[in-house]
DNA sequence: CTTGGAAAGTCAACAAAGCTGACGTAAGTT
DNA sequence: AACTTACGTCAGCTTTGTTGACTTTCCAAG
């Protein structure tokens, strides 16, 4: 029967499978990784330039403590490649009109340029990775992410998704 | 129909569905590895730590250099957290008996100890989001991580799968 | 059988990026 | 006026990656 499938999967959850399913994941951060990083490497960037300037990309005029909750670091740690990336002109932060304490983060159009060069490589992975394995897979996918985040990160990227510029 | 449904994933890739694929994975990814960190955190180790226990557990008497291919660093960043599980007694480091060049990896009691603690609480993580999404994402999820690798990545992952044990 | 190269592993030094703690300044809030 | 918040910075430490130089061991060609 069918249902045996199914609930096999439910029911048998065995440790060796769920093993596969972290190796898996190991894997393919790897890959999903790899792209930018080839990228970034040949600039004086790291992964986390990258990631900077992704949620300021999607989040133009984001605050500070905004990205901070984001990506999870120390202010002092953002800070440091903060500051490159304005140093260098890819970023732009000013004053906040409303409350003049905050920082407005936004790309330049050099910033820009590279925030579209890293994520067009990004995303060609993962539509190649979407194409592959079919429609029915890519929700899937989407739910055990999902559902592995802690609630607090969820909340987060939930709130991206509604955000959408 | 629903033909429509399955066609529309395919064929509408929308760049802010790619983007919120990309992250998924980001905030997925500091779900899956809070737990082992926070263990971690504890004792004087870190994530480098965790990857070298758990491959040399998935594949007792390993070598280096067969360790040094799967986790894809240099030999020499490994050698320097396997000094210290080495030195620790957490790791024992055999002395090849064909080739005499090599080293084979074990876990010992206290090593596989750590081991276990360190597994049961990231396969609790997968299983509640396994749970949580239901036997239909998994499959999905499995099939969309393993499109992500490298092909490289995607031979060794395949097999540890065959190997089992 | 020796010798020369390749492979496995180790030591040293450096870089990226995380962390804590302390402190300063400006701007809101009570 | 006192307190809090947002941001920036200095100093110093840790983890984990890198390259370069080295030893030991193995193997194969001469």
């Amino acid at each position: 029967m069918a249902e045996v499938q199914g609930g096999e999967a439910l029911l048998f959850l065995t440790d060796e499978q769920l093993q596969q399913g972290i190796e898996a994941m190991f894997f393919a951060y790897q890959g999903f990784t790899a792209d930018p990083d080839r990228i970034l490497g040949t600039l004086a960037y790291g992964r986390a330039h990258h990631r900077a300037i992704h949620f300021i990309a999607r989040k133009p005029g984001t605050t500070v403590t905004n990205l901070l909750n984001i990506l999870g670091v120390t202010k002092q740690s953002l800070n440091r490649v903060l500051r490159t990336l304005v140093d260098d002109g890819l970023v732009a932060s000013r004053i906040g009109k409303l409350d003049k304490r905050e920082r407005n983060l936004h790309l330049t159009q050099e910033g820009a340029a590279l925030e579209r060069e890293l994520s067009d490589a990004q995303r060609a992975r993962m539509r190649a990775a979407y194409r592959a394995a079919g429609p029915g897979a890519v929700t899937g996918f989407r739910q055990v992410l999902e559902a592995m985040m802690d609630p607090e990160m969820r909340r987060r990227y939930q709130t991206l998704r509604e955000a959408q510029t």
